[in-house]
This record gives C-alpha cells, sequence and structure tokens, in this order.
DNA sequence: CATGAATGAGTTTTCATTCAT
DNA sequence: GATGAATGAAAACTCATTCAT
C-alpha cells in the first residue's frame, strides 16, 4: 500500500468532517460568517472565557440574540470555530499535495503550506494554537485534532522506512517540525524578523537538517 | 567581551528581578504555597478565566476570602504565578551554567535543563505557556519574560559569530530551537512517547543538526 | 443689576446641570424610574452602604442585572438620584419665583416652595439631607449642590444692602433660615404636629423675625 | 411645680443612662477610649456601613479581636458611641445650668452650651446628627434620644405660659431654635465663616427674635 | 488578655442565555 | 428571522466575626 492510497481516504475523512457543520443549513451564510469572524477575532486575543458573547455579538454587528439562531451555545460557537479552521488549514495543507513527488519535495509543500496557512490566517494560526486541548472542546473537535496528525505520521514513517530520515521514533521528528514551525511561525508575527521567501527557505532548510540522515 | 562577563549582569538582574515578589513579606508561607500551588493546576489546566477563585480556593484547602489576604485580586495571583514560575525556569536554565564549556556542551546544558525543568515541573512549563502574552500580565511579569530571551539571544549571537551554527539570523535559530524544544516536552507530555535519556539526547542531536553550521 | 437679572443665569446653568444626566437616553423609562424610585425609598431610610443592590432590584420589581443596565455602578445610582432630585428641588424653588415682589413676599414664596417640595416628597427631602457631603457623591453633584446655594446667597446679600434683615453675615442668615427649614420640616414629618398652613405661616413669621431689621 | 424640679429627677435619669455603658467594668479603659475614639471619627466621616471594624481597629491601635472583648457586635459599639456622647452633650448643657437665671439668661446658656459642645467635639456633633434615627440604634440609644428632648420641651413650656416666646406650639419654636442651631454650626465647621463670640452673639440673638413674643 | 489570620456569608458586578417584540 | 432588554446564576471581592496562638 502507497501513501498516497493510505492517506487518501483519511484525508478524504477529514476534509468531510471538517465540512459538516461549516456551511450546512440554508441559514442566510454571511451573519453566520461575521459571526464566526468576529468570535475569531475575539477567542484568538482574549480567549474563550475571557470573551463575552454580547462583545462578539457587536463585533459581528448582529444582536446578541442571533448568535443563539446560529449555535446552540457559546461552546458550539469555539466548536464550530475550531473545526472550521482545523479543516481549512488541513485543506490549505492536504488539497493537492504532491504525493508522487521525492520526499524532499514533499517536505518543502508541506513546510511552504503550512506557513502560507499561518500568514494569510494570522488569527486562526493563533486561534488553534491556543485551543489546542481545551476542556471544553467537543468530541468531534478532538477526533479532528487527533486526525490531523495521521498525515504527518504517515509520511514520516514512510520516510524513515526509506532510510531518508534519522533513525529516530517519528513522534519525535513529528515533534521537532511542527515545534520548530510554530515557533518559527509565532516569532515572524511577533515581528520579531521578516519572513520573506529567502528566510523561510533559510527556516526551512534548518529543519530538513534536523531530520534527514 | 565574552558571553560569560555579558550575561552575567543580565543574569543576576533575572534573578533577582524573580525573586522580588516571590518570597517577599514574613506571611506563613504555607498558605500562600498551597494557594500558588493550587492555582498553578488549575491555570494550567483550564486557563486564567476559565477558573473561578472559589475553585483555586478549595484545591488550596482554604477559604475563598483568604485568597484575598494573600493576593490583592485574582490577577495579582497570575502575575505572581508568572513570575515565580518564571524565575524558577531560569534559575534552572543559568544557575551554574557552564558559560566555559565549547558551544557544543553548552548547547547540551541548555537542552538538557530546559527538559529537566519541563519534566519536573509539567504544570508549571504548561502554565507558562498558555500565559505567554496574556493581556492580564502586569509590567513586572512582562519585563520577566522579555529579559528571559536574553540569555538564549546572547549564546546565538556569539555562536554565529565563531561560524559555528549556520549563517542565519539569530532569532530564527532560536526560534526553531525552542520551538523544537516545546514540540518535544509537550509531545511527551501528552505520552505520545517516552522520554528516556537516550531519546532526550536523539531529539537534542536533531536539533543540533538545525542550527550548527 | 438687579437680583432678578443677578439670577436668572445661574438658575438657568443650575436647571440645565440638574437635567442633563436625568431625562437623558432613549432607554424605556418606566424601569429606570422604577429603579430610581426604589433606590431613593431605600437610601433614604437605609443610607448607602446599608442598601445592597438586590433589595432596591426586588422593591423596584426587576432582576439585580437589570439595574447595571441603567446605572454604570451602584455609585452612578445614588449620584443619578442625588442630581435628579436636587434638581427638582430647585425647580420646585427657582420655577417663575417672583423675582421682582417685595422682598417680604420673595421670603414668603421661597418659604412655602421649600415646604411644598419637602412635603409633597418627603423621602426625597431626607435623602437629600442624608447624602449631603457624602464621599461617593462626584463631581457634578457637588457642583449641583454647592450651585443650589447660590440663589438663596444672592437675595440675602441684596436684602442686606437694602438694610430689609439685620446687619449680620448673609451666611449666617442662611444658616438660621435653612436650619430652621430643615429643622421644622423635619419635626413634621416626625409627626411631633401636623403643618397645617397656619402652623406653616407661624413658623414662617418666627424666622422673618429672626432675620429682618 | 418649679421647672429646676421638673427636670431634675429627668436630668438624673439620663445622666446616669448615658453612664451606664461608659465607664462600667474593670476593663483597662485606655484600649476602650482608643476604641470609641478611632469609631467617632471613622462613622463621623464614612457612617456605620461605610466604615470597616478592621480599620477601626487600624486607627484605635488594637487587634480586630480585641474590639469584640469590648463590644458584642459592630452595633453595640455605635449603640456605646451615640450613648456616651449623647450624654455628654446632655451633660454639657444641663450640668450647673441656671435654672434660677431669667429665661433669657437661660436661652443665653443654652446656646453658649450647646455650641460649646459642638465646637469643643465637632466629630461627635456631626456622628450625633448623621446617627439620628438609625435603624441599628437600640432601645436604649433611642430612648436617651427621646430623653433628650424634654428639658428643652420643658423650658419652652414653661417660657410660653409666662407669655415671653411667641404663642406658637412649642415643639415649633424648638424646632427652629435646634434647627437653626445645627444649621449654623454646620456652616461654621464648613469653615464658611468665623464663629467668634461676636458672630455667635449675632445668631444668638437672632434667634431669640424669632420666638420671642 | 490581646491578637490578627482565617473564614464564609454577603456584597457588588458580570454574562450566557432567553423571549417578547 | 432578528433583536436587544431582561434576567438570575455565578463571578470577583469584602468584611463582621471567630478562635488558635
Amino acid at each position: 500500500m502507497t501513501l498516497a492510497k493510505a492517506t487518501l481516504k483519511e484525508r478524504t475523512f477529514i476534509l468531510m468532517a471538517a465540512r459538516t457543520h461549516t456551511a450546512s443549513l440554508s441559514e442566510r451564510p454571511d451573519k453566520r460568517e461575521a459571526i464566526l469572524a468576529a468570535a475569531l477575532e475575539l477567542f484568538a486575543e482574549r480567549g474563550f472565557h475571557g470573551t463575552a458573547v454580547p462583545l462578539v455579538a457587536e463585533k459581528a454587528g448582529v444582536g446578541a440574540g442571533t448568535i443563539y439562531r446560529y449555535f446552540e451555545s457559546k461552546e458550539a460557537l469555539v466548536n464550530a470555530l475550531y473545526q472550521q479552521w482545523k479543516g481549512v488549514m488541513l485543506q490549505s495543507i492536504l488539497l493537492d499535495f504532491p504525493h508522487e513527488a521525492p520526499i524532499r519535495g514533499q517536505f518543502h509543500a508541506f513546510w511552504r503550506r503550512m506557513f502560507g496557512f499561518a500568514q494569510e490566517h494570522p488569527q486562526a494560526f493563533a486561534f488553534l494554537q491556543l485551543h489546542h486541548h481545551a476542556p471544553y472542546l467537543d468530541a468531534r473537535s478532538i477526533a479532528l485534532e487527533e486526525a490531523s496528525h495521521q498525515p504527518a505520521r504517515a509520511l514520516f514513517e514512510e520516510t524513515r522506512k526509506q532510510q531518508i530520515t534519522k533513525d529516530v521514533p517519528p513522534d519525535i521528528l513529528i515533534a521537532i517540525v511542527f515545534g520548530a514551525f510554530i515557533g518559527v511561525a509565532r516569532a515572524a508575527q511577533e515581528h520579531r524578523f521578516a519572513l520573506d521567501e529567502a528566510t523561510l527557505d533559510q527556516a526551512e532548510a534548518c529543519v530538513w537538517e534536523a531530520i534527514r540522515r
């Protein structure tokens, strides 16, 4: 079984899961989107418990009661938000991923796509970081979170078999790569340095050195 | 000017700053410590806004009012906690640091000490991660946070001058190293793998490869 | 410059100041009025610190939280109340005051109007007495209080110039007249005697004797 | 029955009542006095409910618990204070009162003694004003308060019989005289004018005019 | 006796959620 | 559907009172 085939089913599952609650019913979508956008901004900045629902409503330009027409509760709202953006993130990375390319090229694609997401949606990136493992995430959010590890795990399993990466447990390599990614992305967002293409390539080269045999 | 001398003053400043509010008044320390311990556990798990003061009191085994005898407000409590543990972390890393050792040895010391702290005080580690850049941190907490970057920055600046590490902006190397550290420590705490000495050395070797020339 | 002209501006200022915060926003007024009425009764009886907010809410027939939709804080509530009733009192006395009448007639008008207010609004009268100079009164309340002295001061200054009243500092005459007024009004409210028109006229005659030359 | 005899019994009762709780047990009196002095100052300034017991303790230079060795509760403390100062005030006025002097002389004595008390003990004067009719005053305080009206009532009853004062209900004359007294004393304490002997005499003359036939 | 640290009931205030309009 | 005024449960915080020292 090849990697491409192995992850295809998973990918499909993940993307469908992410969609489910995002664009479902025939509610006018603009208000729903406005609420999600406002919540994203506020939850990313002040956290879930630190953000009052009427504040979300105000920023979304809707009445406070309206939020409850689109989401059952504040918890349902965070979870919808989490699932939405986790889904977007996964799509950004996995859609048309060059599974047939050489491993180094796949790594480059991975790296670029992750940064692409973090730079295009800095608030979503911060939100996902902050709400990682929060106790109010529901089963679906947690399942999505866990499922999102699979593709990387499969890729690194494969690279190790091919003796491209170091002879180190894949989970450690994953932790190093994702950790480094998050570190660089956060530092860039905190304006510690400009993250142009050249710098991004430098960082990528460093991280590749970390894991390659 | 050598690295050892350069950081000595800073170290001293940082450690003193960290101490100032931690072990100040001559109040009987057991209740204060119990409150701090309870707050650490709860804030790390549920966040600042997600934790009610009476819950902290109950876990500390004191009355709710008692917390306000030791801390002016809930905010003062988080800040005391932040400063305490940031201080402990800095001490764990910097106390008797082998500034005169070869760079690779210094890196090893750094890596080992950071993990030592994260493993000895997993809740404190989680707490510091979660409350990084929270809007309720006061000036002292923020100053301490910023000061805590200095030693690493000085070390990496120096290694680059000596052409030991890659010709890459030090901030990026720092982001990679700390990011990878956090990734590995978190993954280990989430029980994705055992973090014995051998594994730790493997991870360290990987990260060194990332930055060495 | 005549008295009428001298006090006209002041009167206008005072009445406008009193209005400003009293009938401002377009909130449905009934709840606001119910809260103010309940607060008046309770603050007059038990004082500011002696009255819990939920008690005001209960007496007003609203939820406790509702009070904070209309008033920023308990302090804001007392101040609104103080300004409202000080304003009403000033209006009762000054509106269409017969500035052109002979002095004795002006004194009669003053006396009658003050008693009119105290008898029509005994709780407001008690409230204003009790909260005179309280430390939680804000700048506007204090300004209104101080401004409210002006008309009487101007009147007594004038009477002294015309040698109608005794050659005694006006502030003392004012203190005697207002003190006697408060004494009589309070005694009447404590049911020490009926305050019919005849009795009121007797008291007025006594006080006029106190100040007239 | 002469006035002197009529009030003698009452006076005795009043003064004894006032003493009862003031200097009774063999407790060291200095702490008790310190507590009463501190409470007087704070209650006069901030009211009963606005003053925290530990604040009284701090100002008195004793431990918070100590207050409860001398007074059963905060309410007991206000009542002791009220009774103490009402007693002192009555003594100041009634002790060696020239009952045999001509009425005008008695009025002069009354006036001077009341002002003497208000000026010697401005905080006690303010305290008694503020706590007049407070719901936490106990039966003894209320009885003392009511008894304190008797001497004046008897005096004014008598003067009316002798046709010295106006043919007006004595309670109204009392209300005018006490009201004017409070008005002048308060105005003086608020520094609206200096209250030297000459001014005091002027005010007295005014008030006498108010009531004399 | 004197204390003051400790407490929990009570205070002011906030906020997720509802529901009449 | 949409609203936002209204709410009461729960939050942060205070304070009269107690009790071990």
